[in-house]
DNA sequence: ACTAGACGATACATACTGTCTCGTCATTTC
DNA sequence: GAAATGACGAGACAGTATGTATCGTCTAGT
């Protein structure tokens, strides 16, 4: 979502300074250890002494590289993120299933209730902005294949791609957040069947 | 979800009692005037200490009749949802549209980051299987109309109702929650329009 | 050797939560 | 009416969190 460092600004050339540098050391272990406050006991619970205490780093510390206790969080879960390209590999409905599987690792994380809900909580309007084009930013390779597919006719033309986007995100996130509940690969290949392949209606 | 009236317990024949009631307009102003500083400043700045002062209370009698903050939040969104049955009005793409668009009223409230977020935060371990069992109440109907199409061959018979079901739940909820969309009556049209319906495939 | 600066320790102001006590006053029953 | 019941407001309080400020120490680069 935004950059490790929050305070080193635009330093390209990575010009060497003297004196001593931040702990990387430290700095991961605060990250590290956040993630593991926030599944343990819940974002409320998650405060900066605990998390100095746990990582082994003063309290100042942290007020040092970070403005807030959101800041934190909202990092501690960015630097888990990335962003995959759609596979291919002929079938949609094969390719659409390695996607969703994948989307269900990621969003298991950021979707567990403990982490999701204090993140939205604090995030104010600006993070949820962020959050709001991670995720669009994680979908796009859904939308690439189901646009693929119907490039091949595997899919009606008419095929209203954004609807199946937005449902199949929708799907993964409320059944992790609010069912608390992982879908499995029979879920997530129910959910594929759905689709109106043009060969083949049902499986 | 719960009681309107936390401590009241059991007093079923209502006997009645000496002295002063509670007064009932400011229990109502209460839940109200927290109902607008949740949209209003999110939930983290909706204090005991605001919701006192505006509804033009003691912060001590707040304490009284709730245990704390969360309690309050819960109940001020609690007494404004309801669940209602299915429509049948004989076609399941009409019917499906209906639900769909008071489904998006439900959940517009409920979903708001700023509402929601404060709820998955506080109610922690119970009040999520609260919310949990809100939200399959709230969509049992949808289920019951699916059933009925495929009763009635509107539907193929191996239609996988759970998945549909929620899809759309899991739909409303990420427009509303994460993309902070209503959605419109012509994204939900998109979305039924997706069921594989036996006569004419396509809308 | 010198020095910038990262870090730890501590103290501090502020804010919110939740508890407790007391005095006042409205309501309901006798 | 009169008395009792108890809801309410006001304020003090302890506990805990956030975020800021200051200082001394120790270390990695020049």
């Amino acid at each position: 979502m935004n950059a490790p460092t929050p305070q080193s600004g635009r330093t390209p050339a990575a010009r060497p300074r003297r004196g001593p540098h931040r702990s990387p050391e430290a700095h991961a272990a605060v990250l590290e250890v956040t993630r593991e406050l926030l599944e343990e006991v819940g974002y409320p619970k998650v405060t900066m002494e605990r998390i100095a205490e746990r990582a082994g780093v003063a309290r100042m510390t942290l007020y040092r590289w970070w403005p807030n206790k959101a800041a934190v969080v909202r990092e501690a879960i960015a630097d888990r993120l990335t962003v995959r390209p759609a596979p291919d590999t002929g079938s949609v409905r094969d390719d659409a299933l390695t996607l969703l599987l994948d989307l269900v690792q990621t969003l298991t994380l950021i979707g567990n209730p403990r982490v999701m809900a204090g993140l939205l909580v604090e995030l104010g309007e600006s993070g949820r902005a962020q959050l709001r084009d991670f995720l669009s930013e994680r979908l796009e390779p859904a939308a690439v294949l189901l646009r693929r597919g119907i490039d091949r006719g595997e899919l009606p033309a008419d095929l209203k791609v954004r609807a199946v986007v937005d449902s199949w995100a929708g799907y993964v996130l409320y059944l992790v957040m609010f069912q608390e509940r992982k879908p499995a690969r029979r879920d997530l290949a129910d959910l594929v069947g759905l689709l109106p392949f043009r060969t083949d209606g049902t499986s």
